[in-house]
DNA sequence: TTTTTAAATGAATGAATATTCATTTATTAT
DNA sequence: ATAATAAATGAATATTCATTCATTTAAAAA
């Protein structure tokens, strides 16, 4: 008997929690270091010390364990994001909170997070799936209710996030390649966020 | 003999250029299409009708391959970005020449973008490696007489590009993938361009 | 203890991989 | 025409790939 006892079926032998999330981590590890074809079933089980076989009981295929993979690290990520955020918040302070958690997430999970831009910007990611609605439908009540306050003007959804966003990604990549921009170390410190944003917005009063 | 007879020993066969040239954009378009793993050597001898050992004529291995379609791609893109620029053009007038030249890249050559957007967030890429100094050196100079003149105020390089450049990259991206954002459709018209420029514009003022 | 169940495995499979090599082909100088 | 040269090739190589399967292991119910 165990604290699952009362979801799974009594006979089951219970799944091992450790060996999945060992063959996640080490996926992601392998795929930030190496590439998508760095990360072969064989290689992937030696490193996260399981068999071959045992992928594939956690696993429908290697399509599917990128897959989980994938939406797994985009669930956290938009969680992360809404931590204390409202959308009745003012456009400052929500779009702040909004910069602030998603720098966390970048920081606490780094591997995470440089997979998660590799397989978006890999033709194996599925444009066409809708997802996260709970957390689009903050954003879209967020940038509503800035409009209706006169905080910003009315303008499109994509121009909105390009010009709220946009910088706050384009630093991130800086920060994480480190010693990219004109051959010159980048710490995306605080205060340097805080520059950014407040140029930022500028753009929107 | 030949035009070219004065460049090479008189007794060569020449290379067939439209062969390189089919070589480099199928192995792009692959990739697009279907990611690294997706152009393997044969199916991309395949694909431009040559024998899998022509490519070896051509490219030292998979590797070399790779890594000149990046090379090819990023000069090219640096050539059309700099296209009537002058680092002694005003602020907003140089800022939107940059913006329009490489909406012009995007736009004839989607397939290219998308193989160099792919293979810059892929761990294939050498970050270290120092590359376009021309362009490097033109962006330098703009800033600094920028900022001389009085136009924006003196900051990080990788700030001010966060902001001049990161909301255009993130609307070519909704562009691109076109049916993205809140799953609503996105064309990135001029109109919209200008819109999400004057933005950007307000917020170095 | 015995039985039952699924977790876990190592070895095996056939397909696909990058690269090479012995030949052939096409081009130009002689 | 012939010789010379490199381009171009198709078939072959050894390796690696994702996936499967017959079997063993472990856990918990009876």
């Amino acid at each position: 008997m165990n604290e699952y006892s009362f979801i799974i079926a009594p006979e089951m032998r219970i799944r091992d929690e450790n060996k999945e999330a060992a063959i996640r981590e080490k996926a992601m590890e392998m795929i930030v270091k190496e590439g998508f074809s760095g990360m072969s079933m064989q290689n992937l089980a030696k490193a996260a010390n399981v068999s071959p076989a045992t992928i594939y009981i956690y696993f429908k295929n290697r399509e599917d364990l990128l897959n989980r993979l994938y939406n797994e690290v985009q669930q956290t990520f938009t969680d992360v994001a809404l931590n204390g955020f409202d959308p009745e918040l003012s456009f400052t302070e929500g779009l702040w909170i909004q910069w602030k958690n998603r720098l966390c997430f970048v920081i606490k999970f780094p591997v995470h997070y440089a997979f998660y831009e590799q397989f978006r910007n890999s033709p194996l990611v599925n444009h066409s799936d809708i997802q996260m609605p709970a957390f689009k439908e903050n954003m879209k009540q967020f940038l509503t209710n800035a409009v209706k306050r006169g905080e910003i003007r009315k303008m499109d959804p994509e121009i909105f996030w390009s010009i709220a966003y946009g910088p706050f990604y384009s630093l991130i990549k800086f920060h994480l390649e480190e010693k990219s921009f004109m051959n010159r170390n980048f710490k995306f410190t605080e205060s340097k966020m805080k520059e950014a944003f407040q140029l930022v917005i500028k753009a929107f009063r």
